[in-house]
DNA sequence: ACAAAAGTGTTTGAGTTACACCCATGA
DNA sequence: TCATGGGTGTAACTCAAACACTTTTGT
């Protein structure tokens, strides 16, 4: 920490944003197309310069709000992942960005005009094998965000902060299957999610689709970490109801 | 990432060590006695200014190898775990750190002479419950990092970076007693890590101490994830060889 | 009555805990 | 031969995956 006349240049420093959310069976990111130089044209994470008076934490829930509008008592996750720091990350000079990654709900426009020019929602799946590249370092912080994003479901409630306030055990189970990309076996992700007393509370409510039996509706439970830690495994096979042996 | 003539001046980044080592059956830390102002005479952790020409990590990995001459081709496992940033935080001005965590085996002697006055190993338990604070916002990087450490014995084989090249199980286990705090069956933790393909293999050595049966030696093994993960539990009681009920 | 989705109950087998027990060494 | 740490074997129990089966709706 002593500062001994060597040469350390003030730097700049930016908050990047992996905002998910799950839309259609997917799981999505919220990206931008940058409207000037550089990486002019290309998709990038939402983000932006950390100001003088606010902290990292500060930066990333006020970028937040003006991509998504999220931010006021209805605060989604957001949790700081890491800081990346290669000198040339960026061609303007000096700059270290702390990407942050956010968990949404199924929002239903893209963005409130901010000053990015334009903001879509993309499957995460695609943008990662193969595809065109993401402005900067972008493309690596998404799939170490990607990465903790899976950690978490594992070990923690979070899960519940991709559905809407009100939400069916499908619900849930449809998120845990596009964070994961692995199919679920529904019998069992009842138990699981039971036996973590207070991950969701039922609200007695029920909601009915076109057509098949009405879901009850759950809500975010007091709880936040998973003992013991749901595993990804279980392939359910549609064998019951209607495909009896005999 | 759009700059539109926002105020956000340029910042001065650090990095700040946690490196955790097992002595005596106790979890330490190396920390230095700051020499200047601020906070000057207190205990901080190891850190210093990231430079132009480095990274965050590279800047990590030479204030490791300054403060404690490790580096070379025995690096020890050096990880980053978040950014801490609020104004104010450092009295010197605006200056956001970045902690990492390091875990070297037992070190012959505490330091090897750097520009910090003094290093010294303290235990962490009595560091956080209760004490003297440390310099700046160390408390809170501290104890983040030891969760962070905990979480990792868990699910990872980091374990053999706390032992010399050649350990026992004995040794291995003390390491997960020393960080977890709770005491462990030997006999269960055998199986625990041998179910574990590659997490240590044998040399075919053995190693006598002054008493009892000579130790098989292993060195750390290829795996580097546990799938189990280790489970923190089973409370040995020294129940067999001399107890027997009849 | 049928299809489709929601939800419950039961079998089975793998994995863990909690031990009894044996082994190898120094004093 | 005893004390001390090292290491193996095993019975009882727990838990979770797999799957049969029932319930509740819309058409």
């Amino acid at each position: 920490m002593t500062d001994n006349g060597r040469t350390h240049a003030r730097i700049r420093i930016t908050v990047d944003l992996v905002i998910f959310t799950v839309r259609q069976e997917s799981l999505q990111v919220l990206l931008v197309k940058r409207g000037n130089p550089p990486y002019r044209g290309r998709l990038a994470l939402p983000g932006g310069f950390m100001r003088d008076h606010e902290n990292l934490d500060g930066a990333a829930r006020r970028e937040l709000l003006e991509e998504t509008g999220l931010g006021g008592p209805d605060v989604p996750h957001l949790e700081q992942l890491g800081a990346y720091s290669d000198p040339g990350r960026d061609p303007r000079g000096r700059v270290v960005t702390v990407s942050y990654l956010a968990l949404a709900p199924d929002l239903p426009a893209p963005t409130a005009g901010s000053d990015a020019a334009a903001a879509v929602w993309e499957p995460v799946e695609p943008l990662l094998s193969g595809g065109d590249r993401l402005a900067f370092d972008h493309d690596v912080i998404l799939r170490d965000a990607l990465e903790h994003a899976r950690r978490m479901l594992e070990n923690t409630t979070l899960a519940t902060a991709f559905c809407e306030r009100d939400f069916t055990m499908g619900d849930l189970k449809r998120v845990y299957e596009a964070v994961w990309g692995v199919p679920l076996d529904l019998r069992n992700f009842y138990r699981k999610v039971n036996r973590t007393e207070g991950f969701v509370v039922p609200t007695g409510e029920k909601r009915s689709l076109e057509t098949g039996r009405p879901a009850l509706l759950y809500r975010k439970g007091p709880a936040t970490l998973l003992y013991p830690p749901m595993t990804r495994a279980s392939h359910s096979g549609h064998e019951s109801s209607a495909q009896s042996p005999k």
